[in-house]
DNA sequence: GCCAACGTTGGC
DNA sequence: GCCAACGTTGGC
């Protein structure tokens, strides 16, 4: 089993949105990333489990758990016109972009923000892309080491 | 294949 | 709202 992180705007679609849906699940689309959507079509595998990170918000963090429940398919948003995150370069023959269903499983018991992961910059999470400067990628892999650290934090 | 211009992300 | 960092695009 693989951990990622995954990030979201909290004003579009945060960690709440995701619990109050029917069976508080939902496909991750509009990534528009080469890198995030290998990840989420090449190693995003059922049963792995997700940090949902809250980003461009007043407290950037940590807020919760989830699930993969689905593996990669094509995002249907690319194809549609009226969509937000439509690709006119992205064929349904051949789609360009893909996507993964994700269920909530928990909050975490509060947020572990950024600020203060970055305290480990250094030590625990020196590998870890997130408290890295100037990192953007929007979902990235977590090592099992790392991810236990985090929720030693909690 | 290089790289300037441009667009986006996301912390602050 | 600003802007640094980074990704993408497209001319050459």
């Amino acid at each position: 089993m693989n951990y990622w992180l995954m990030k979201s705007e909290p004003d579009v679609f945060g960690i709440d949105h995701l619990k109050s849906r029917p069976k508080k699940r939902e496909p991750w689309d509009g990534v528009r990333n080469y890198q995030a959507r290998n990840m989420m079509r090449d190693e995003m595998k059922k049963g792995d489990l997700c940090f949902f990170y809250h980003s461009n918000c007043d407290e950037p963090g940590i807020v919760g758990i989830m699930e993969v429940v689905k593996e990669r398919y094509p995002d249907h948003t690319a194809f549609d016109p009226e969509q937000k995150y439509y690709d006119p370069k992205s064929d349904p023959d051949n789609p360009r972009w893909y996507m993964v269903d994700v269920k909530y499983k928990r909050h975490t018991k509060r947020t572990i923000s950024l600020k203060e992961l970055k305290e480990f910059a250094d030590t625990s999470l020196a590998e870890c892309p997130l408290v890295r400067k100037g990192n953007r990628l929007s979902i990235m892999p977590i090592s099992q080491e790392q991810w236990e650290f985090i929720l030693s934090l909690e």
